[in-house]
DNA sequence: TTGTATGCGTTATCAG
DNA sequence: CTGATAACGCATACAA
């Protein structure tokens, strides 16, 4: 592949010049400048990125590590994170965590290995301490979807027991009063936290969930199915399910229809996420909004401004998202 | 950051020595090597990966480019790429392409420029020139999701007109004699071979599809029940439809349950790609399954392979996939 | 306006 | 077993 250098004695000029028409350089004369650019056509010279990168100490590059690309939630971040990088000509290195402490590890020190100059990682297997340390060791580090009090101003995230206890408030508005839980077997604050809502909400209003009616699984379609398969053959009673996300929601649902329940006539299903299978599920998934993209070109853009050592700019010292309730129709007023 | 020399300085040694610690080089005395990676932890060091590929001239990352990470379809096959990419231990730069050919041009290039040594990309709005120019250029060069002669090797490919094929033959098999088609309104070439495959099946068995009864649309929800909704008020008369894709059926389900007409006893809807919502929707969609992941762990692999010059392992010369009818709820007889 | 020289962090080729 | 030293491709301060 030609170098700046076969460009230089192809045109008859020092790197240097060639150089300078590379990067725009203002002292180059108009003849020559015309005569390079058109030889680097000719020979097809690509500028080498690692070599910039070495010289100028920045490799303008956004690292990014996430759990699962194929959940549609992660992927919807990733657009986000991708389009703030697209618009700053940022190139983005894409790592999977797969929420495992080595992994998630490891992908972020091979985006330290390539010198990007920011990353928004995504880990919930990594302690806090660990964390904090990667916050020190680099500018532009931010955390989605985590909330650490150390470094409170790197960390984009949503307020999950909150997005709980407006499930619960909802619910009791419209009289609900036996309620069953299907949540994540895996047990990060997330599922925790939301439970957490839900469960305080209903405690205060007197109410309270028996061990029975709370199903742990995967947190996904099949996990949905077999947790309300364990909650319908276990005879517990219930007009309302919250549960942990929008994919469980819907395997619940489908239980629910197979077994001739009615949703949500007789038993009201709410989801967690809003993606796009909430719209497109029958009936229609009631769920909370969770500004998933937003947040990520939220995390992106401020990796990229503490990267460039911006002034405080973007140090509102808490970037925090509270979900919203979306009603469609999977949820209604409580039958007894 | 410390560098290689840093590390020499501090343990009284040559920069050749660290170096050979690092890499695992084999002539070290076991004593000066535990010294060193012992001081390399102290001070937090962390090899340049651009100065090792400037070096090495070599970058053991895998480019990928793609339309929009924010569908399911693509993210899925994101998915299969990036597993293949960690599994052999290389870093994945992403770039997104939004199927403009300027902007899948700049992504492709900026790939390049990274000098990474193998690429998958999906390309739809470059000419078929352009793309076996960079083939030619670039030894780990696969194309995903298209179909060029001259490059047959290096892509990685669906059947679409089998696949309309076989969607015609099973409604035929069905009974049905009028079908409505809802394709996308970007006339690249998967929906135009989707919809002559089963033009051409229908049409031997002595069935024409009127004008009329042809919709075009975005290929996504919104453009599904905008098309079902245009069909419906022409008047049209149809006892199935066949989709571009698994969106714009749901869509049309949503429109046509919406509009009272039962799924499918009155009309019967089929799909293509079996994306995960296929499953989630009611009726469960029934479409044709379109093995992305498969697919984009194969054009990785292949990429891979044909970087590393590997011998003639992996040319098959052709990687053909053929979509499989999934056969769910969404589907049945013809009424009338 | 253009050229020369130096160094970025590593690897690799030689000698010792 | 270990140490100099020359690249790698490029940007840039300093000369001319």
């Amino acid at each position: 592949m030609a170098t700046i250098k076969d460009i230089a004695s192809a045109a008859g000029v020092s790197l240097a010049t060639v150089s300078r028409v590379i990067n725009n350089g203002p002292k180059v004369g108009d003849a020559t400048r015309a005569r390079i650019k058109e030889i680097m056509k000719e020979m097809g010279y690509r500028p080498n990125a690692n070599a910039r990168a070495l010289v100028t100490q920045r490799n303008p590059s956004l690292g990014v590590v996430l759990a699962e690309l194929s959940d549609p939630f992660f992927a919807t971040l990733a657009h986000g994170i991708e389009s703030v990088a697209r618009q700053k000509d940022m190139q983005v290195l894409l790592s999977s965590g797969s929420i495992q402490a080595k992994t998630e590890m490891k992908a972020i020190d091979t985006l330290m290995e390539h010198r990007c100059e920011a990353m928004v990682v995504h880990s919930k297997a990594l302690s806090d301490d660990v964390l904090v340390g990667y916050a020190k060791e680099i500018p532009g580090f931010v955390l989605i979807n985590r909330y650490i009090e150390a470094i409170a101003d790197r960390c984009v995230w949503l307020d999950n027991y909150a997005g709980g206890a407006s499930i619960a408030k909802h619910l009791l508005s419209l009289g609900h009063k036996k309620v069953a839980i299907i949540t994540s077997q895996y047990q990060i604050d997330d599922p925790i936290l939301r439970l957490k809502g839900v469960e305080d909400e209903l405690n205060a209003a007197g109410i309270s969930i028996e061990k029975a009616a709370i199903e742990l699984a995967t947190p996904d379609q099949e996990g949905g199915e077999a947790a309300m398969q364990n909650l319908l053959s276990k005879g517990i009673e219930f007009t309302a399910v919250v549960a942990y996300n929008d994919a469980m929601a819907a395997g619940a649902m489908s239980m629910l229809l197979d077994h001739g329940v009615q949703v949500p006539t007789e038993v009201s299903v709410i989801g967690f996420d809003d993606v796009i299978l909430a719209r497109y599920c029958r009936p229609k998934l009631t769920t909370l909004k969770y500004p998933i993209e937003m947040m990520g070109v939220k995390a992106a853009e401020l990796a990229l401004s503490l990267a460039t050592k911006k002034p405080q700019a973007e140090h509102t010292s808490t970037h925090k998202y509270t979900p919203t309730i979306v009603k469609r129709e999977s949820v209604s007023v409580a039958l007894k």
